[in-house]
Parts: structure tokens; C-alpha cells; sequence
RNA sequence: GGGCCCGUGGCUCAGACUGGUCAGAGCGCCCGGCUGAUAACCGGGAGGCCGGGGGUUCAAGUCCCCCCGGGCCCA
């Protein structure tokens, strides 16, 4: 092997990331760098991550956001510095009320009615440009931080070949008899006309005032016997069939004036107290319980036509989960057409659900009387009747949250509808397993967030009355009911004779054929997807799967790698689960990391409606991209983490000591032919030692990053930079890389520009612009790489590795500590050379140290001489203690200690006069004339080369008056030790 | 109301799984030092009974229970 020689060149004393930064980023940029780093990494063994898709609803990206892709970054980075060909397509989640409620504001509409009117196909189409400009704009933001994604091929749920491979998955389902339709309660918006998921509801309570009424229902069988019901919702009323109680609870048998009431003891004197009723007597107690089975008689039976059907049905019925005691009498009337509650306990009772209610809230033709009215309206009415027919026990309001429109403020009602569902309650148990096998990171986030969840896990409902989303792909004959679904749009073709480019709405809608088996005609219900649906089946669907790239995706699945926010337990994870599950019995991904949420600098949720959102951009413009990256990427993914720019300012004065490293280092190894590493048998402890710190330090972060352990990664690169090279290494280094000895000189350069250089591949997987910049800039050679990009991260060499000689450096801190210390108890400056130090211990570790690494405790110490030995008797000693033992440092200056004090006094001058001029070492070269006393004038003649060396001057001359010293020379007085001295300096032309 | 997570010096956070040099770091503050990496850097110091209470244990920020405060997800 040739013998390689390296130069590097001096980096730019100045930090300026944001300078540097963009130009690192536009340098990637116009070299398509990343796409030649594709190219280079094709055919290597390959590393899968999904991306979980954002919903494009702003054109900027939420900080959280930004930390989310951060996070996928490094991880992506680390995987292909280790060799891999990593997917990395990044998925926009493009359908969806979000947007289009945005369009729907945009164009100033309020309801569906206004889409219709304006037409589906136009609103679809602008419902589309809203959210291709918004992901162009955010995945602008995202590449802004590095984030090194396949930017110009990402998924996109609305693209044809994404929908296609959805439909495939629909028909899958169908074909496994999971697809079904039913009925059930959902919360719907009658100016609207359409039902809201629960999601859209839960944000949109408001203060409202509604009547509060206590109404009898007659016991059937027992004169003068009532149970006693509370509600808010009296036009509920219509749709009752059963009354429900707590079966532990006590109830009480009251007798006022000449009814018995029955109701919960617990609520009895609250009841009685809003009812004004002063006088009443408890006849009997039971539990809730013995109530089971009772029957009544429904109070407007004579005027709702449904109700008479309902004769035989109305009875008290069990419900441990929804009666509660905090509220109402304890008897709680239940409308299984109206609520949720009280359609899960129907369901267990077998009990009718009765929902004469129509899409516009008006009572349909089975409420009888009320047929026609607007169900709140109908509400007064429905209080008069009941009061004629003496069953109103008490009529008062409540102002309470109740959910409203959240865009026309409507206040919502649950109405029963017909849904399209997926089976998934027997698939419970398989979940469960399934969700086992993925590695969770943190173990927790799966284990306890998920599981219990699942256990509570129902069917799903996944269609969605709507128009921008994924149309679900069933067709049904208006003649005989007749169902196909279609998996693609070659079916669709096959069908109908139809091609269509595109499949949403309106478009699919018009597509009809022949129902085969009466002739009839085929038309697509007119349902859209659950968006769950959309981004759950993106582990095959960003492939276009089953259509295209088969043999990928057999490859990928399940993907190794996905990480998401801890809301997207019950979000993506689970919704991933679900269709891996549903299609291809498995989990779709090995594991895990959940990550936490951005608040603001109080601990607070961050939000633009709040007020205290940091934009992206502000981020960089204050601080940085990699100074953001590493803030992030040190703290626990897992937790929430507060937003500072304090923090931030104290990782990009880490980024300075980072940027200073390598300066400093470029100051010394630049114009110097630099050889290979010399073999480790050449070299001295210190150079050993650092080897072995990076050959620990990137064994370390691999083992790291491969556990997702990201923080600790970043961590422990940091502290080498940190710990380890800028605070001692170059310490030691600084006087050994201009030593005079070529031979020495040499040996410390090939080691630091060695280490440096196999930095930062890995300081690259965090922080690339810094990396990446330092690397054009100083250390890429001829035949180096064109970036970093492209750079594997070589395997750490085990055999570098000197764990006890790490150990004994621990030491040797501690002693340089300790001699620190000693120094300024007796009030001795570090700059003062004095004559030895004692180490006085009996720690093998410790006389190891001292033996090895005695190169860094006589610099650091600053003493000639350094032993291991017993206390000392005589003369004046300093002592300080340590973990294993103590120092004593030698306080007797002799002649010689005392001249070179001074001689560095005076270096200390002259270099501080030097920058007063901006003379530069290396650069500039100077004379120097100095005036003092006769010790002074010893110094100079005793250390003249030292001085000289250190100062970088041509000559030093002691003079005795200044007239000796040229007339255009720089002079100043100077105290030291107490001596006046005049020292001037002169730049050698 | 339920589930999960978090609560460590003035500030921001490491201390996970596997209780025992874990009471730490950075910043800030005070004192001192260094000086061509220099609008950097180094040493020392003050400052915390690891939210509160109970329990398990020879031993608990670390495990268990309860309470308080914050976050997320449900209801």
C-alpha cells in the first residue's frame, strides 16, 4: 500500500453557522449529492424505515415536527454510515376534514350544501392544491434542517397508486368477511348533514343552556309507582326503551304526596332539594340491582308512533359503567339511537335502537306527533306534553358543555346512522400478540399505553360522509342490494368499461354498470374513508403494493424502523397494526421509538392559537440547524421537552468549542505532510489513550444508535469532543505539536489529525453542517470522498481499545484537579513552574498513572518533577486529598524556578502585546527590547530561546534606556511580580 | 373519571432495563487560574433530605402504594 500523505488547511478562525450552513446546503444541493449517495449505497443490504405521514394543514412545520424528522434523520444517517441502503421516502397524509374545512373557509362556504352547490370536483381539486402547497412548503422547512429524505419521490395518499393499493386492501377485507355494515350512534351536525368523528367533536364543547327535567316513568303493575329519570335532552325522549341503573348502588322507594318515586338514595336529597320538596318518605332501600327487569310504561306513548311497537320492551336494565352518582336521580334514561352509552349496554340487552331522527335533526314520520320539528326545538314541546300528562316531576335548565359544530358552532346531536365497520373485536388477542413482537423503545410505550388500550378495542367504522378522501371502493345495485367491491382501477375498467385517472370523488362516483345478477345498476355508496385507513396501510401503499415494487416490499416487511409522537400510540401505531394485521396477520414494523412533545419555554403546550409557537425559521435565524439538531437529539426522545433558547445557546457554544477544536488543530497541522497513523507500539500513553477513547467512543455510539438510544449517542459524542480532546488532550497536545523536535512534532500531528478526521463521520450523523463543512473545508483530501455523505463509518478497532489505561486517565484528572487546587490555596499562579509534586498513594491504579501518563501532570501541574512517594518531612508543601490518596506540591522556588516564572510572565506580555497589534504568530515576525531590573535581565538571558520560540521573534535585547530601542517600536509598562518592566515589540518588515 | 409518562441544586437536563462510589453534568453565580482555539479555555466553591407521605429491603431518585403538580391519550 502506497504511503498516504495528507495535508489539511487552516479552517476559518470564524464560526458562522449561518453563513456556512446554507452554503453546506446548497452545496449538497447542486452537486445532488444525496442522489449519488443513493446510487452509491443501491444493492447494499437494506435498512427500511416508514415515515409517518404529517397532515399538511399549514404550510410550516410545528418545532415537534421538526424534531420528529431530526430524530429520523440521525437515525437515517447512522444506517447508511454503517453501509445501508436505507428507504427513506417521506409520506404526506394528504385527505381529511382538516383541509377540507380550510378549503370549505377559503372559498366561504359553511356547509356541505355550499360544496355541492359549487360543485364536488371543483372543490375536490382545490382541496388537492391546498395540501401540494402546503407539503412543498413544509418538506422546504424540513430539508432546511438537514433532513435527508427522499424530498422529491415521497408518498402521497392521494395519488392514484396510493388509492389503488388502499382499494386492494378494502377488498381484502371484504373477501375476508370483516367489511360490514351497521348502524350506530355517531355525533352528527343537522345544519351540516354530516357525522363528526370523535376527534373532531372532543376539542368543541361550549357552555350551553339546556332544560333539566325529572320525569316519572310509570311502573307497569304497581299503582302510583314511578321510576324517576333525569335528562338534558328531552326530544331524546321518543327514542327511549329502557331505563338503566347501577347494580351496586342503593335505590330508595319514596313516597311524595301521593306518588313513589324510585331512585338512587345517593341523589335522593340533592333530587328533592332542586324539586323544592320538603316532605317525602323513604319507604324501602334495595340495590340497584333488584331492579333489574322491571318494566315500565313509556310516558309519550299515545303520540310517538314507534313507541307503541316498543310495548314489551321498556325495563330497567344494568349498567355498572354509565350510571353514575354525580348527576341526575340515578335512574338514567337511555336511548340506545342517542348515545353511545346507552347504545353499548342496548347491545347487551338485545334492545331495539330507535333513532326517528333525519340527517336535517328533524323528527322523522315514527316520532308520530312530532313529525317534521327541529329535535331541540321540539324539546318545549315534548316538557308540555309530559306536564299534561302529569309525569313532569320537576322542569328546571342547566347551562353545561355540550359539543358544537366546530365550524358553524351547531350544537351537535347523536343520531343512529348507517356505517360501514370493520370487524376487528375477535382480533383482539392477535393484536395484543402482534404488538408484542414489535421492540418497543421505551419498553413501557407499548407495553402498558398499548395493551390495555387494546383490550377495550372495537369494531371500526370507516366510512365517512364526506368528499376529499380515499372513496370506498364498494358498488352496490339499487335493484337487489347486490355488493362488489373493486381492488383497482383495472377492475373498475374491467366493470364498467370506465378508465379513470383519477379515483376521487366525483369522478368515481359517476361510474355504474350492470348489476350482474338482476340487471340493475351498480352504483358506489357514497361513503369516503376513515384517514386512519389512508396512513395505516402506508407500509405498502407508499409502494403502490400490490401493483408495483412486489419483490420491495416482500423485502421490507415488516419495516425496520418507524418513530412517532406518544399521541400516535393510539394513532398511527396502532392504526399500522391494525392493517398489518387485518392484511398480512402480522405487525408491520420491528420496532419502535416513541417520542415525546414540544412545549414551549414554560412547559406548556406549544401552539400557534396559544401564541407561543417558535417558527422554524426562527430557529435557524437565532440559533441553528445543527445547534436545534443537537438540543434535540441529547435530550430523552421519549419525554416532553421544553423549548429554550437558552438551551439552545448553550449547545451552540458546545458547537464553538467543536468549531474551535478543529481550528486550533488546522493552526497546527496545516502545510505539514501528514503520514498514516503510526503503529500503536510507537506511541506514547497520552496518543494511546486518545485512540482508545475513540475507538470506545465509536464502539459506543453504534451500539447506541443501534438500540435508538439516540440521546446517549449524542451524548457520548459530545463528551469525546468535549472532555476528552478540547479540554485535555490539546491541552497536553498544544506544546508537543510545536515542539522542536520534528520527530515528536510529527507523531502528535499523524494521531490528532487522525482522530479529528474519524470524528466526523460520526459527528456527522448529528450535526452534518458543522461536520460537513470542517471536512470540505480543512480535511477532505484529493482522494477523499466528495462528502462526508458518502463516508462509512469505519467499525471501531477492539484492539485500540485500553480500557485501563481510560481508567487511569480518570486518575490523572483528578490528581491535575487536585495540584490545581493545592496551587491556589497557597496562591501560587498556574504559570509559575515550580519543582516537583509528590503523589502519595497506594492505589496501584494511581502509581500506574503517574508512571504512564506523567507527560500530562507535569504540563498540567506545571512542575519539573513528578514522583510517587510517601508524605514529605521537610520544606513547604501544599497538600490537597483525592480519591485515592493526596498531592503535595513543592512550594521552595529556587533561583531557576523563580527565572522561569518570570521568563513566562514576560512571554505572557509580548504575546498580549503581539494581539494588541494583530501581529500573528507564524505570520508576522517581531524584535523585542526589553528594560527591567538585573533578575529580569537574567531571565531573558536564561530562557532567551524559550521566549524566543514561544513569541515567534527574530530577537530579544535587554536594554539599559529607550533610547537603546528604535523609534518606531511598540512599548509598554508592565508590572510583574512587582517589578516595573518595559517590554516593546517591533514588527521585523 | 380512566390509562400512560414526567416532577432531581437558581435554570435546563443525565441518571432506562438490572436497587448498593448516583447524588451528577452543562449553564448561571462567587473566587482563582490560563492566554495565539482567545467574544474561547481551566481549577475551586456555594447550592439539592432527588414533588410529598407511607411501604418492601441490610440498602431506594432507582421497586410497591397513596397524595399533590404538569403533559399526552381516552372517556
Amino acid at each position: 500500500m502506497a504511503l498516504r500523505m495528507s495535508r489539511v488547511r487552516q479552517l476559518t478562525r470564524n464560526f458562522n453557522p449561518k453563513e456556512y450552513e446554507s452554503e453546506i446546503l446548497n452545496f449538497w444541493e447542486e452537486n445532488r449529492i444525496y442522489k449519488k449517495l443513493r446510487e452509491l449505497r443501491r444493492g447494499e443490504k437494506q435498512f427500511h424505515f416508514l415515515d409517518g405521514p404529517p397532515y399538511p394543514s399549514s404550510d410550516m412545520p410545528h418545532p415537534g415536527t421538526v424534531w420528529n424528522k431530526i430524530l429520523k434523520d440521525t437515525v437515517l444517517r447512522f444506517k447508511r454510515g454503517e453501509g445501508f441502503d436505507v428507504l427513506d421516502k417521506p409520506g404526506w397524509d394528504t385527505h381529511g376534514l382538516p383541509i377540507e374545512v380550510m378549503t370549505e373557509k377559503s372559498l366561504g362556504f359553511s356547509s356541505k350544501k355550499n360544496i355541492e352547490e359549487y360543485g364536488i370536483g371543483k372543490f375536490v381539486e382545490k382541496c388537492r392544491e391546498l395540501a401540494t402547497n402546503n407539503l412543498r412548503s413544509m418538506a422546504n422547512h424540513f430539508k432546511e434542517f438537514a433532513i435527508s429524505m427522499d424530498w422529491d419521490n415521497p408518498y402521497r395518499t392521494y395519488e392514484k397508486d396510493y388509492m389503488e393499493s388502499a382499494w386492494w386492501g378494502i377488498k381484502k377485507i371484504w373477501e375476508s368477511n370483516r367489511l360490514y355494515q351497521g348502524a350506530r350512534p355517531v355525533h352528527w351536525c343537522p345544519r351540516c348533514e354530516t357525522v363528526l368523528s370523535d376527534y373532531e367533536v372532543s376539542e368543541n364543547y361550549k357552555d350551553i343552556m339546556d332544560p333539566s327535567i325529572y320525569v316519572k316513568f310509570k311502573v307497569l303493575g304497581k299503582e302510583g309507582e314511578y321510576l324517576l329519570i333525569w335528562t338534558t335532552t328531552p326530544w331524546t325522549l321518543p327514542g327511549n326503551v329502557a331505563v338503566m341503573v347501577h347494580p351496586e348502588e342503593t335505590y330508595v322507594k319514596v313516597k311524595v304526596r301521593k306518588d313513589i318515586l324510585i331512585l338512587a338514595k345517593a341523589r335522593l336529597e340533592k333530587v328533592m332539594k332542586e324539586a323544592g320538596i320538603e316532605n317525602y318518605e323513604v319507604l324501602k332501600e334495595s340495590k340497584g340491582r333488584e331492579l333489574e327487569g322491571l318494566k315500565y310504561k313509556h310516558p309519550l306513548e299515545d303520540l310517538v308512533d314507534v313507541q307503541k311497537e316498543l310495548k314489551d320492551v321498556h325495563r330497567v336494565v344494568l349498567s355498572e359503567k354509565f350510571v353514575t352518582m354525580k348527576e341526575g336521580s340515578g335512574c338514567v334514561h337511555s336511548a340506545p339511537g342517542h348515545g353511545k352509552e346507552d347504545f353499548e349496554v342496548g347491545m347487551k340487552y338485545s334492545l331495539p335502537v330507535v333513532s326517528p331522527v333525519d340527517e336535517r335533526g328533524r323528527f322523522t314520520k315514527e316520532a308520530g306527533k312530532y313529525e317534521g320539528l327541529q329535535v331541540r326545538k321540539a324539546n318545549a314541546i315534548i316538557i308540555e306534553d309530559l306536564k299534561e300528562r302529569g309525569v313532569l316531576f320537576h322542569q328546571g335548565t342547566i347551562i353545561h358543555k355540550y359539543p358544537v359544530c366546530w365550524r358553524c358552532d351547531t350544537p351537535l346531536i347523536i343520531r343512529t346512522t348507517t356505517q360501514w365497520f370493520v370487524r376487528l373485536t375477535d382480533l383482539r388477542e392477535k393484536l395484543m400478540e402482534e404488538s408484542e413482537k414489535a421492540k418497543w423503545i421505551p419498553k413501557w410505550g407499548g407495553e402498558r399505553r398499548f395493551r390495555d388500550w387494546l383490550l377495550g378495542l372495537e369494531d371500526w367504522i370507516i366510512s365517512r360522509q364526506r368528499y376529499w378522501g380515499i372513496p370506498l371502493p364498494i358498488w352496490k345495485c339499487d335493484k337487489c342490494g347486490n355488493i362488489e367491491v373493486i381492488g383497482s382501477a383495472k377492475e373498475l375498467e374491467e366493470r364498467s368499461g370506465v378508465h379513470l385517472e383519477n379515483l376521487h370523488r366525483p369522478w368515481v362516483d359517476k361510474v355504474t354498470w350492470k348489476c350482474p345478477k338482476c340487471g340493475g345498476t351498480m352504483r358506489r355508496i357514497s361513503d369516503i374513508m376513515d384517514v386512519w385507513y389512508d396512513s395505516g396501510i402506508s407500509f405498502f401503499a407508499s409502494l403502490g403494493y400490490p401493483y408495483k415494487n412486489e419483490e420491495i416490499f416482500k423485502n421490507i416487511f415488516p419495516v425496520d424502523f418507524i418513530t412517532e409522537g406518544h399521541d400516535q400510540v393510539r394513532g398511527w401505531f396502532f392504526s399500522l397494526l391494525r392493517m398489518g394485521t387485518l392484511l398480512f396477520n402480522s405487525v408491520p414494523y420491528k420496532s419502535v421509538l416513541m417520542h415525546g412533545f414540544m412545549l414551549d419555554e414554560k412547559g406548556r403546550e406549544m401552539h400557534k392559537r396559544l401564541g407561543n409557537y417558535v417558527p422554524p425559521p426562527d430557529i435557524i435565524k437565532k440559533a441553528s440547524r445543527d445547534a436545534f439538531r443537537f438540543f434535540v437529539l441529547t435530550k430523552v426522545p421519549w419525554q416532553d421537552l421544553r423549548f429554550s433558547w437558552r438551551g439552545l445557546d448553550e449547545i451552540q457554544r458546545k458547537l464553538l468549542v467543536i468549531w474551535n477544536i478543529y481550528v486550533f488543530a488546522t493552526t497546527y497541522l496545516r502545510d505539514r505532510e501528514i503520514c498514516d497513523l503510526p503503529p500503536s507500539t510507537e506511541l506514547d500513553p497520552i496518543n494511546r489513550w486518545l485512540l482508545s477513547r475513540l475507538n470506545s467512543m465509536e464502539k459506543t455510539v453504534r451500539e447506541y444508535m443501534n438500540e435508538y438510544y439516540i440521546h446517549m449517542a449524542s451524548n457520548e459524542i459530545l463528551d469525546f469532543l468535549m472532555d476528552d480532546i478540547s479540554h485535555l488532550y490539546l491541552r497536553v497536545a498544544r506544546k508537543k505539536l510545536r515542539s522542536k523536535d520534528k520527530a515528536i512534532s510529527d507523531k502528535w500531528s499523524r494521531v490528532l489529525y487522525h482522530v479529528l478526521k474519524e470524528t466526523l463521520p460520526y459527528l456527522f450523523v448529528f450535526t452534518p453542517l458543522i461536520a460537513e463543512k470542517i471536512y470540505q473545508e480543512s480535511f477532505r483530501q484529493e482522494e477523499d470522498p466528495e462528502s462526508l455523505n458518502f463516508i462509512l463509518l469505519r467499525p471501531p478497532r477492539l484492539e485500540l481499545i485500553d480500557e485501563e489505561l481510560e481508567d487511569i486517565m480518570e486518575y490523572v484528572r483528578e490528581i491535575v484537579s487536585a495540584s490545581g487546587f493545592a496551587r491556589s490555596n497557597a496562591r501560587i499562579k498556574r504559570r509559575q513552574p515550580l519543582k516537583e509534586m509528590v503523589v502519595a498513594s497506594n492505589d496501584p491504579m494511581v502509581i500506574k498513572a503517574v508512571d504512564l501518563l506523567k507527560d500530562i501532570l507535569l504540563v498540567e501541574a506545571n512542575v519539573r518533577e513528578v514522583k510517587v512517594g510517601e508524605q514529605p518531612v521537610d520544606g513547604k508543601w501544599s497538600e490537597v486529598s483525592f480519591s485515592s490518596g493526596k498531592i503535595f506540591l513543592n512550594l521552595e522556588m529556587g533561583k531557576e524556578e523563580i527565572l522561569a516564572g518570570l521568563s513566562r510572565e514576560i512571554t505572557r506580555r509580548i504575546q498580549s502585546m503581539r494581539k494588541e497589534l494583530s501581529l500573528t504568530i507564524g505570520v508576522e515576525r517581531i524584535e523585542i527590547y526589553i528594560r527591567g531590573d538585573d533578575e529580569i535581565g537574567d531571565a531573558v538571558k536564561l530562557f532567551y530561546d524559550d521566549i524566543l520560540w514561544d513569541s515567534d521573534a527574530n530577537s530579544i535585547k535587554v536594554v539599559e534606556s529607550d533610547e537603546d530601542v528604535p523609534s518606531n517600536s511598540f512599548g509598554k509598562e508592565w508590572e510583574v511580580n512587582g517589578k516595573k518592566v518595559f517590554i516593546w515589540i517591533k514588527k521585523v518588515e
